[in-house]
DNA sequence: TGAAACAATGATAATGGTTATCATTATCGC
DNA sequence: GCGATAATGATAACCATTATCATTGTTTCA
């Protein structure tokens, strides 16, 4: 069920609400927590609507991504991942397994500290991205 | 004047010392601290020997980066940047100001904290990587 | 309910960054 | 100096993404 939320923001702001765009979404929605490519995330509005165009999926996504209702982000792999977030300012950090390539998620942040340090130095802090490589428990 | 240590690592590997490599690395030595593409890596080197070919910048980023001479990592820029370490693991954060571009270094860690929680929850952590994005004295 | 405006789409060509292929060149060990 | 083989340069190929353009479809308004 599509967030009331997402559909709001985007006829606030003009945005036409096709059926395209709201399969890419409840894509998104259906996958929290995951971080999916575009390639994933085009296979799996295909199943719902088999016209779909890749380049209706990249411009979709980039649009959500301006709108804050995506997170793009990409883990050296030479690719982008989108994940959904209905919150402006993304909390959490990554933690890729270097063995398996599993994505996940850890909520706490404690970087004040470093950002306090940063800003310090003359540096507005806006963002931040950090992913912490490793070995998951299922791969030791 | 070239790395005693990066080139015994090179010949302790079997690696052959070819002038194409010796150019490479002393760009990359002249430039540290720099976050360079291939791309300007590749013009660099072909300010001294022309007939480089872009292929062979290529292929020595990436041995040397799975050396632990470079330091490979993206932006979200949708390529690689290249940096100079001779130490394997890499120690610093970057600050990418949203506005100009700039990339720079904190040296601070202090992922201390957090990397003990991430290794309570079972995940063995071997590296990361942390960029902050903001604003830079000088675009502000 | 229909029409108009124009945003959005799908198909596909194009782009840019990177890698694979292959004939040729060059390093290094002996 | 020679042989083995790693490395090179040129370029084709690949992949992820974006640009172009004709067509389609959403939304507003009368």
């Amino acid at each position: 069920m599509l967030s009331r939320y997402v559909l709001d923001k985007l006829e606030n702001l003009s945005y036409k609400i096709t059926p395209q765009r709201k399969a890419i979404l409840q894509v998104l929605e259906e996958n929290q927590g995951d971080h999916l490519s575009a390639e994933q995330i085009f296979l799996s509005v295909k199943k719902r609507m088999p016209n779909v165009g890749i380049a209706t999926v990249y411009r979709t996504l980039d649009a959500l991504a301006n709108l804050g209702v995506l997170h793009k982000t990409s883990f050296d792999e030479g690719l982008f991942r989108y994940e959904f977030c209905e919150d402006d300012r993304h909390h959490h950090h990554h933690l890729v397994c270097v063995t398996c390539g599993n994505i996940t998620e850890i909520e706490e942040d404690l970087l004040y500290q470093l950002e306090r340090k940063v800003e310090d130095q003359g540096f507005k802090v806006i963002d931040h991205s950090l992913v912490i490589y490793g070995i998951c428990q299922g791969c030791q």
